[in-house]
RNA sequence: UGCCCGAUGGUGUAAUUGGCAACACGUCUGACUCUGGAUCAGAAGAGCCCAGGUUCGAACCCUGGUCGGGCAACCA
């Protein structure tokens, strides 16, 4: 939230256009408290857009002293499944929403809806149509020009007949549909008779096979809310022009002047390069561009929470994006900012070598190993120490060796003296290379009197280097991510192809690390920071016989920006 | 050619709602540092889509454009 400062110099926070909303309200004489909904629809994964809208669905309600709901926005048993529910409210709990026993479905008020719908027809406000969907489309008209539908002045008596035997299961699917009588001329495409119910003999993940006939997403949305108590119904932008059908329908079955809800848009989250539609994320899913829908690749909660984003940095990401009208597209940047603070200050710090070089200390006693003292967490002394074995050989990161170094290069290379992390200065004196010329290992001196990593003479190495005892280390491995897209806009493709070809084949990189010995105690969802790497995050894959760790972000790298 | 939204530094969001544009990310300096991390100090970068109008005064109001997004699934 932004801050500006009033005249007497305190600080108040500005408020974003959906505050000033539930503040004007509140100013207006509201009575009773303010009731959010989050309402997903159990076909497919949450994923970061979503987060925002629970977090500002739950945000509000606790700013405000309020409560949110859930509800399962289940009108389509064509594309839900319990699974979806299961890992919705997984997501959900670990995003830090609660909801108490308040977990609702649509599908819950299909009783219901289906007697106001009979109300509807009864009294004149509904028919049923038999256009096919085909035809249906014909009819319409265009937004230029008003549409027609043939049966909007079917006799009530019929109408109720043959809506009855709609639910009856007298009809196959598609024959015939319950609609609103509205407007077939409105400029408002979506009050040109909308479609209330359809018949869908297919079994629903909740109700079964009770019902054939479904309400649409307009006839039960706004009536969910009402029925829930629900004060503010905050969705998307593109739900905009339905705003007056949602008023529509609420001006047909809530008394004049009774409360109800009221429905408000906000720009819905783009990250770039990656996708968000849920349509997307499926393909990617189920056409095995990914391995999951928790791949850490994916925008998914689930897949943010196994890359080692934490709950605490999508809620300061949320916060820090804003809530407003206008489209936007993230850099994703910003989320890295947020679970890098976040990380930095959570994170116990262990060292790793992802690209390993050997280094034998010529001059350190044969067979010795000894424990080195190391600070797990700089940023918070609680955290305290740890022992890590040194030995005689070591392995350090390739890149921090080169043999023809440029300048401003403090890293080790021939004759150069660097520190070991919290272990010895040690100097480079011989670079052994296979016949092919690679460089196979370094031959160094340490100083001994540098122990722990401080010169008793005051003299200054510039680099600091990460190793890992050779004797000791434990074998990981080691997932890389990158961008899942190439392209900061996925879908500007190339003609005939689409977003899949902007796919990133070097998204995931995988690698053998060596990693120091307390590593052994990673559980599944810890996160580490590798120091001078990054930030890693043990998988749920990974077993002590087999640890496995995902890169969440790497750590900024000045080096990198530098030398490029 | 219809209707509905929107338009502020590279990105996102603000401007006490008419009083000469702020914050964050990013970028770039420099300091410091046993992580080229973190931290600290500082800088550059928009004159608010355009054109008129109202006003002492407009990013905020009005008019007309321009550009972007959405709407014609028996999806949500």
């Amino acid at each position: 939230m932004e801050e500006i400062k009033t005249e007497s110099g305190e600080k108040k926070a500005s408020l974003n256009f959906i505050e000033q909303i539930i503040e004007g309200d509140l100013q207006d004489g509201y009575k009773g408290e303010v009731h959010t909904r989050f309402p997903p629809e159990p076909n497919g994964y949450l994923h970061i857009g979503h987060a925002k809208s629970i977090i500002l669905n739950y945000g509000m309600a606790k700013k405000y002293n309020g409560k949110m709901n859930v509800r399962f926005d289940d009108t389509n048993p064509t594309a839900e499944k319990t699974e979806y529910v299961d890992a919705i409210r997984e997501d959900l709990h670990w995003l830090g929403a609660e909801w108490d026993d308040r977990e609702y479905y649509a599908s819950n008020y299909f009783q219901q809806l289906y007697e106001w719908a009979v109300m509807l027809i009864k009294q004149g406000k509904a028919y049923v149509c038999q256009l096919t969907p085909e035809e249906l489309s014909a009819h319409r008209g265009t937004p230029a020009e008003p549409g027609t539908s043939p049966y909007r002045d079917r006799p009530i008596e019929e109408s109720l007949d043959l809506f009855e035997r709609m639910k009856n299961g007298e009809f196959p699917d598609n024959s015939y549909t319950l609609r609103a009588k509205i407007d077939m001329s409105s400029p408002n495409m979506q009050m040109r008779d909308p479609i209330m119910y359809r018949i869908l003999h297919a079994e629903h993940h909740r109700t079964g096979n009770k019902w054939c006939i479904y309400p649409m997403y307009d006839y039960a949305h706004g009536q969910s809310d009402y029925i829930e108590g629900i004060t503010h119904s905050i969705c998307t932008l593109e739900f905009e022009v339905h705003r007056p059908l949602y008023d529509w329908f609420l001006d047909q079955i809530a008394p004049a002047g009774a409360p109800r809800p009221h429905q408000h848009e906000f720009a819905r989250l783009n990250l770039n390069y990656t996708v968000m539609s849920k349509r997307k994320l499926k393909r990617l899913v189920e056409e095995h561009y990914v391995n999951g829908w928790d791949d850490p690749r994916m925008p998914t909660v689930s897949g943010l929470r196994r890359r080692g984003y934490t709950k605490d940095s999508l809620w300061k990401f949320v916060e820090k994006v804003g809530v407003a009208k206008r489209d936007n597209i993230i850099d994703l940047s910003l989320l890295e900012f947020c679970i890098r603070e976040d990380l930095n200050k959570k994170a116990l710090r262990v060292l790793g070598v992802i690209n390993p070089l050997k280094v034998v200390i010529t001059n350190y006693p044969d067979g010795k190993t000894e424990l080195l003292e190391a600070v797990n967490n700089p940023e918070n002394p609680d955290d305290g120490t740890r022992m890590v074995p040194f030995g005689k050989e070591i392995y350090i990161e390739r890149e921090d060796f080169m043999e023809n170094p440029p300048k401003k290069y403090f890293r080790l290379s021939p004759g150069a003296e660097v520190r070991l992390r919290y272990a010895y200065f040690i100097t480079c004196q011989e670079v052994i290379k296979d016949a092919d010329g690679n460089i196979t290992e370094l031959h160094c001196t340490y100083d001994p009197l540098t122990r722990g990593g401080d010169s008793p003479d005051g003299r200054k190495v510039k680099g600091t280097i990460h190793w890992v005892s050779a004797k000791d280390a434990v074998k990981a491995e080691v997932r890389l991510y990158d961008r899942l897209f190439n392209k900061e806009n996925p879908d500007e493709a190339e003609e005939g192809k689409d977003f899949l070809s902007n796919l990133n084949p070097d998204s995931l990189t995988v690698k053998e690390a060596l990693v120091e010995p307390s590593l052994l105690d990673a559980k599944p969802l810890d996160s580490y920071q590798f120091e001078r790497i990054g930030y890693f995050c043990c998988d749920k894959e990974s077993t002590p016989g087999h640890l496995v760790f995902n890169r969440t972000v790497t750590l900024k790298d000045t080096w990198a920006k530098m030398s490029k």
